[in-house]
DNA sequence: CTTTCGTCCTGACTGC
DNA sequence: TGCAGTCAGGACGAAA
């Protein structure tokens, strides 16, 4: 479940309390997590300082002193939690970091779908996970000519190009779904047909979706909870993600049409039928509140 | 090259 | 009430 925002906000929420500090015992309590860990992990961890805490598209980054980066990817249900002192062992607790200021950080992810790894530092840019990134859609830079220019000769819907990291970059089935109902384009449109117009709402909705999750420490629906334990509150203002059905709340139809669904690669797929037309064509000047 | 599909995992939910 | 079945979904490798 943790898509960009989510990392995002579980990296802003562990950069205070780790970044300068030196980790002084690391374990792992679960092997087995969905990929192995590198050798030596553990011994590898302890000694180093971290010196900054970084995410790219759905991976935390953490530089550390000794020229090695740790990667950690929450996975569907992965989460981080900050503790001083004493703390209380969880079920699903797979990895424990200590650190010199007395405080310990701890990985928990029931599906296991998460991982960690470590390598040099230097390497990072050449990862397997990092190379084939598609671009940050809240970086500055991202704009929909370049949205365009990665979509193109792409036969796929365009729902499912979303989802594909190479083409953007840590975008899940949540905000998919928001940003192209914000931009008004049916998720069965094939990618590569988007215009310059539909790939500048697209990539604007994309972004602006994004920072306003940013904004409310993310959406929590079953897993997701930021470092100190709150839970994000993005999950009120969706408007179709997990809505089928419902009223369409904040298009022109204002509720004459209901939320549909439909499956796209095994997803489901959420969109008004009203503000996102077959064919590419957004209702004219429609206000979305 | 692009695209689809199966795989991993467990908790929450559905239906009988 | 209990239990079996289904769903959720990120990333990757294999297959088409």
């Amino acid at each position: 479940m943790p898509e960009l925002p989510e990392v995002e906000t579980v990296r802003r929420g562990l950069a205070p309390w780790i970044t300068g500090q030196t980790i002084t015992d690391a374990k792992i309590r679960r092997p087995n997590l969905r990929i192995p860990f590198p050798p030596r992990f553990c011994a590898r961890l302890v000694g180093q300082t971290i010196l900054v805490v970084r995410r790219q598209a759905k991976y935390i980054l953490v530089d550390l002193s000794g020229g090695e980066t740790l990667m950690i990817h929450l996975g569907m249900s992965g989460s981080m939690r900050t503790a001083k002192g004493a703390t209380t062992a969880q079920p699903h607790d797979h990895v424990v970091l200590h650190l010199s200021n007395g405080v310990t950080v701890i990985y928990n992810d029931p599906r296991r779908f998460g991982f960690m790894d470590l390598f040099a530092t230097s390497a990072a840019h050449s990862h397997k996970s990092l190379v084939t990134l598609g671009p940050e859609p809240i970086d500055i830079h991202f704009d929909g000519k370049s949205l365009k220019n990665n979509l193109a000769g792409r036969h796929t819907p365009i729902k499912q190009a979303l989802l594909d990291q190479h083409i953007v970059a840590g975008i899940g089935n949540i905000y998919a779904c928001e940003a192209l109902f914000e931009a008004g384009i049916h998720p069965t449109t094939p990618a590569g047909s988007l215009g310059k117009a539909a790939c500048d709402r697209l990539a604007q909705a994309l972004r602006a979706v994004l920072l306003r999750a940013i904004a409310a420490g993310g959406s929590t629906l079953r897993d997701h909870q930021q470092v100190d334990g709150q839970t994000g509150y993005f999950q009120h203002e969706f408007n179709v993600y997990g809505r089928a059905g419902q009223p369409c709340r904040t298009c022109s139809c204002h509720g004459r049409h209901t939320v549909k669904v439909l499956t796209q690669g095994g997803r489901s797929s959420f969109f008004c039928p009203s503000r996102q037309k077959k064919g590419g064509k957004r209702t004219a000047g429609v206000p979305m509140t």
